[in-house]
DNA sequence: TGGATTCAGGACTGAAAAAGTCGTATATTT
DNA sequence: AAATATACGACTTTTTCAGTCCTGAATCCA
């Protein structure tokens, strides 16, 4: 219940790699070969990340995809709403508010969770396509990241 | 695929009105009837915190269940892998390492996602029983937590 | 012009997981 | 003994996931 379905592991792999191509066209038919997953499920991913805006794709012989956002402002957390739809924890957290559920009345954890979805968001808001095609160059990053989550673990786990 | 399981639901919703019940022996009937839920599954998810003891259990008539660990060292974290086992974003991150997943030669987003997962491990440790049992008793928390996750955001996510 | 290549997207299918139910056994109180 | 409660495995139903298939449209090249 806190897994990635294939489709969104699919549509990161490709991200990554389109981002690492930097400004070559590369095919659908190129991504599911290099990882060696299924043509047309790859390319449905690819579909949703066109829609959004994310990639740019080209019709025709010779065709495929390439960056249209830049690598360093796309986070992870857009690729899988795009390839997902916004993702809740719960329902009453979703669209509709509170009124989403019918048992709102009675449910006494709804506050709570939101205050989880608020940090599942920005830890998956915290990753860019960048940081995973082009990890070298971000290694400082990664290590501030883990000071503060390690100072929020030793605060609050005991 | 990151929301959570009714199970899980049930499960923070019963072991919040056990804490919040200090002491008293509190019955799955009793849970399932303030919550308007099945009794069976929440039985289930009851069963699964008595397994790990997080609370006992008193059968017979009269009987139900009472709280055994501190409310204020029990995280969520722990309360979701009781009912659902050890949950991972991606297969290579569980028991197996990356030797689980059959494409691990080939991939290149499991080093990015196993840092997401450390991440998402410290925020769900970060909430505890007590937290949600009793929000005003640490309104405070609160305010830290959210100043962590503030400067988190600031700094990544553009 | 026409065939090869590549993306776009809806319909469909099989497998798996989630959600919920049922039945029986066991422990405890009255 | 009767009533009340938990323990737990088996079972069913519903929903989601993962993948396939097919038709159509854009583009390139000979
Ligand atoms: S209101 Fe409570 S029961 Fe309904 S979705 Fe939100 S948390 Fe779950
Ligand atoms: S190795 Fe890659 S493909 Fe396999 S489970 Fe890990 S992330 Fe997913």
């Amino acid at each position: 219940m806190l897994r990635l379905s294939k489709k969104s592991e699919y549509a990161l792999m490709a991200v990554q790699y389109i981002a690492s191509c930097d400004g070559r066209v590369v095919s659908a038919k190129e991504i599911a070969e290099k990882y060696a997953i299924s043509f047309e499920f790859v390319s449905k991913a690819l579909q949703a990340l066109m829609r959004r805006k994310f990639i740019a794709s080209q019709q025709g012989a010779g065709g495929g995809y390439i960056m249209l956002r830049d690598p360093k402002t796309l986070s992870v957390a857009e690729i899988l709403e795009a390839v997902e739809g916004k993702q809740r924890l719960v329902e009453c957290c979703g669209e509709g508010g509170a009124g989403a559920c019918s048992m709102h009345g009675r449910c006494t954890i709804r506050t709570p969770l939101a205050i989880i979805q608020r940090r599942l968001d920005a830890v998956l808001q915290s990753m860019t396509v960048a940081q995973m095609a082009f990890p070298d160059d971000n290694l400082e990053q990664y290590v501030v990241i883990s000071q503060l989550t390690g100072s929020l673990e030793a605060s609050f786990s005991n």
